[in-house]
DNA sequence: CTGCTTTGTCCTGTGAGTGGAAAAAGTAGG
DNA sequence: CCTACTTTTTCCACTCACAGGACAAAGCAG
């Protein structure tokens, strides 16, 4: 199939491209309903957008108790891309346009190969996924970094867990590759975005998504808009300082957040604990596979391990402390944790809950779920096709 | 004469309004270069604009080559009135609509008095400066309050510092008394309207200003707006954890940064110094006045007291450790101090500028300013008529 | 006094958008 | 099957905002 081109010409039809995404199918009646349009103006955009062939035609709506309305629905043959690259893996996923996984590869891989290496890899998923034939090409991709990028540009900014990324036009070069549209961000905002298309923040204004993985960053939504800051750095709390003089950290300070709890200080402090034989779980585990990391340590503590949900709890109450400073700063309608440390499940979010209620005055905390993101590691992926699908459906 | 009831008709007349009021008097010819607009519609909507008498003619302008333009201004007639409701003080000016201050006052009083004692003081400090000839009315009025406000009613909610004021229908209540419309905010965030308006922060989209006074709090400015949170409570950082297990707090936790530095706390400080006699600047002047405040501390330490000095950079660096925290995570573009101890200046600029500079990353602190206010005690009452004056100049 | 520039006014054309009328396509009830 | 009522869609005339050209008014430089 040819790729689609097409652009909404206006902000209406910019409009009526996000009700369908969002909405799915709908009928030209229901659309009526939503936007603030005469009958015949909607008839002549919903027209035009047929013509693009960004929209179809798809048969007839149940009757409203008089004539039955035509649906209409986003072209089922779009394809957006989602690409999450990971400190330590890749996702990569197809979605139609209403940005419904259609197929999602998870691959380990070490960012710290560079670029050029990664986004072969990128690449090859990206074919297999179109081999396996849910893509014939792709409308737009969404990448997302673990790093701060230039927005406007997508152009990655002093990443410090990446090293030679650093000013590498990923934009660019992935639009050409990959013959399509393309937008980057930071893999942080990205989650955010996806649990507020389709997780559990669909309904908040303001609220803050903190993902931890190998590092530790937070996506800050406000007014239903990702915020990303002056330079693009901004939710990097990684380095927050967590510990007055604490363990020394890759940036050159002490006691930052992601030094004391992440999913390497995690993985580093289960290996001493289980070289101490403080924790059998552990122990028989390094010895088992030669190393540790996160999931050892969840499934440690699920196995009710106490030394493994120690540390958890630690680790659960350093976050929420530098969480509740951000809660009284930033006063958000919610909290979501996330990232690959979730499978730490409920022992961390109440450590991390406790901390907040505790620290930060009522009023911000009175009415604020602090919950564990829907999504897992697909909000990655879903929130790299909205942002593409935003730049799309917006007046060109 | 009669109060403008006037409000714009539509988006380009509050356009317009507003480049009058931050550009002062315009010729129609300049105004038609700053707003993409033909010339045919501009003249409509100015004409419009002067039989709503909210904009006058004002002579012709100099010419810029060929036919002078006609000037024309926002009606000098037109009055705002900035209230600035301080824990241990209130201030009150009058503004023109371009927000020039014509008349100010400023006045001890104390807070916990309660609403309908201290509007009694204000309306009577509105009167004297009615009285003096400044204004005849007043055609709208903003007001700062010292704690969280639910914004769109103008009802202060669960102020720590000021009880019996939760509740209050602060907007309604003046809207009655003044007879104009009133708009309600946290001073805070007053503040930061005031340096966004007329102070150092007229250049910048996103930056953070941290008052410090009685208590501390920080008005966030994203994309230009003032972010006020879920409930209001937004910037209230004051009880952000700055030390562990260190002071109690009035809210009942411990080692919250207002417990450990503020006016209030830096007062404290220092009678404990006099009284211990680390200080003979201090101990004179405690026992000249029977009390010390921030400012014998600014002057003490301006007379180069090395305990004044060492209270000043203590507070500085704890304060200075959570803005560290804060530029990671919201990545401003500025960052201003103000606030009652302000006159500490430079001391406390430089302890605060080495904690964030030392305790933030690169990419956060590169371009980052860190300055105190331009404007001083002006700032809230400049902002509380911004305040205003945006509501009004905006389409009805 | 003569060109040239800028400013303001007038006027007409265009395109977006509204809202009513009527046709088309249903449902519900006799 | 027919009738009465609904909802959806199309069609059309009308309004309104706005652009942009023509032209007059006002000023500058020589």
């Amino acid at each position: 199939m040819r790729r689609m081109t097409a652009r909404p010409a206006n902000a209406h039809q910019a409009r009526l491209l996000r009700l369908l995404r969002d909405g799915g199918p709908n009928s030209r009646a229901q659309l009526g309903d939503q936007v603030d349009l005469s009958r015949s103006k909607l008839a002549v955009e919903v027209d035009r957008l047929l013509e693009t062939d960004l929209v179809v035609a798809d048969g007839l709506a149940a009757s409203r108790g008089g004539r039955r309305s035509h649906n209409i629905r986003l072209n089922p043959h779009l394809r957006f891309l989602g690409v999450d690259i990971g400190a330590t893996s890749v996702d990569v996923a197809v979605t139609n346009a209403e940005l419904e996984i259609l197929g999602h590869i998870n691959q380990p891989m070490d960012v710290r190969e560079g670029p050029v290496a990664v986004f072969e890899h990128v690449l090859a998923m990206a074919g297999k996924l179109k081999a396996s034939g849910l893509a014939e090409g792709f409308d737009g991709a969404g990448i997302g970094v673990p790093g701060p990028v230039r927005f406007p540009e997508g152009i990655p900014v002093a990443p410090p867990i990446m090293p030679g990324w650093d000013g590498f036009p990923v934009r660019e070069a992935l639009s050409q590759d990959l013959g399509c549209p393309v937008m980057v961000d930071n893999d942080v905002n990205l989650m955010a975005m996806g649990e507020q298309h389709a997780g559990v923040a669909r309904t908040v204004a303001d609220f803050l998504c903190v993902k931890i993985g190998t590092g530790i960053g937070c996506g800050i939504v406000v007014g239903g808009e990702v915020y990303r800051g002056t330079t693009g750095s901004a939710g990097d709390i990684g380095h927050i300082q967590a510990v007055p003089d604490g363990r020394p950290c890759a940036c050159g300070n002490r006691g930052c957040l992601e030094a004391h709890f992440s999913g390497a200080a995690l993985a580093r402090d289960a290996m001493e604990a289980a070289e101490q034989r403080l924790s059998g779980e552990l122990t028989a585990r390094l010895e088992a596979n030669g190393t540790l990391s996160a999931v050892d340590v969840a499934a440690a503590a699920a196995a009710g391990d106490a030394t493994a949900l120690d540390l958890i709890r630690e680790g659960g109450n350093r976050t929420g402390q530098v969480i509740a400073g951000l809660v009284s700063f930033f006063n958000p309608g919610l909290v979501v944790v996330g990232g690959g440390v979730t499978g730490l499940g409920h022992t961390l979010l109440a450590a991390i809950r406790t901390q907040v209620y505790r620290g930060s005055l009522p009023l911000a905390t009175g009415n604020l779920p602090i919950v564990l993101g829907e999504l897992g590691p697909t909000a990655g992926v879903i929130g790299a096709a909205r942002l593409i699908s935003d730049h799309l459906f917006s007046p060109a």
